[in-house]
DNA sequence: GGAGAAATTATTCAAGCGTATAATAACGTT
DNA sequence: AACGTTATTATACGCTTGAATAATTTCTCC
């Protein structure tokens, strides 16, 4: 009987695979299921392998962790232009593809139905999300001090938690069922409701559509 | 070796503890640890009774998913009072205990994310949220009604999805961190939130308390 | 083009999994 | 107070799990 062929990959690229085997296992599987073996299957390997890159499974589930979130926030992060260009650009990018879809929403359940199992899953997850909100408050800042509006710092707060929670839930409706929707429709929902709640004007008039 | 003695419970508070045992588990260690012998210990019986209750593993975790959901909904199904009171306290019971904790986010994660897993978990999950939405569109419209407002199907269905999402976020946003806000917060941010977003006064001058 | 390093495969192991079945203790009925 | 029913315990089985180790192939470097 002969081994089966294989090449030896860079370690950050055959790292990488791992990872997203992990992640597409989780997906499909949920965690549960995301056993080394599947992971293996997944990723083209042996089980071995796994072992050989990370110290333990729940080594490689933390990674994965971490990469989902950076993937989830990364985009956001990094919109630029004015206040309200950064502002709206936010909204489109929490609540399109490739952040919103089914497929986000399962990995990031998997997770967050485990931040009281792991502790160490707590503590990627709190570095990771705490900043969201700050990043989120700071962009409202921003902008309402571009509009004239108060920028006090109780009324930020108020209006980011606010605001952050309706991002978050169009993007669990859209992620949950995101076929009820109608194409950009929960972009325009967000839109509408952020310029009530803050009572101001938001990407009216402007080019860039508000669907992606 | 003498066998331990057991008392012969009733099949329906067997049942229960049964699956509150399942729940424990889960909000404790997660679908993967939620094995049928832990259930067992936490239910103070030993593994092969939940085979004698139910026919399977997967069934008994179904069975848990439903009681969740029912727990979740109940309360804020049962409002009653006119349009503005049961508003009121579809808000508060969405955003208080026990309702909004860790515990039950940890649950509703864990479920959600085998939800693309377990096709019986994806009927259970479809026929008990479907109607959430829709009683809470039910809700605004005859508020609206009640207050002399637009309540075209277009108004409530967008005012639907806006406030639908938010009292998720900030329910998620209490879940994940409720240490992070004081007493009844949340509850005076939906308020004020879901007012501007009717553009309608909520709860203004009411005996009772926003919080709970 | 051979040698050495190490990435990868193959195999093994003990523990824990869901499930099946047999033994037994509890309880209502008479 | 013995009986019959059955809820419950106890035990065992076959599989899968994460992990450890041994065997081997690939690739770089000289």
């Amino acid at each position: 009987m002969t081994r089966r062929t294989f090449h030896r990959a860079p370690e950050a690229e055959r790292r990488h695979d791992l990872i997203e085997a992990t992640l597409d296992s989780i997906a499909e599987f949920g965690l549960r299921g995301a056993t080394v073996r599947q992971i293996a299957i997944k990723a083209g390997v042996t089980a071995g392998l796994i072992r050989h890159y990370f110290a333990s499974k729940d080594h490689i589930i933390q990674e994965a962790y971490r990469v989902l979130i950076g993937r989830l926030t990364e985009k956001a992060r990094r919109v630029t232009g004015d206040p309200e260009t950064r502002l709206h650009d936010f909204i489109v990018i929490n609540l399109t593809e490739p952040v919103a879809n089914g497929r986000s929403l399962a990995l990031w359940a998997a997770f967050i139905s485990q931040v009281n199992v792991d502790p160490a899953l707590a503590a990627i997850h709190r570095e990771g999300y705490l900043g969201f909100r700050d990043e989120l408050e700071e962009l409202l800042a921003d902008f309402l001090a571009e509009k004239g509006q108060d920028a006090s710092k109780d009324r930020c707060r108020a209006l980011a938690i606010a605001i952050n929670a309706l991002l978050d839930g169009l993007w669990l409706e859209g992620c949950l069922a995101g076929e009820l929707f109608e194409e950009s429709e929960l972009v325009s929902i967000a839109i509408t409701s952020i310029e009530a709640l803050m009572g101001v004007g938001l990407a009216a008039g402007r080019r860039k559509k508000a669907g992606r």
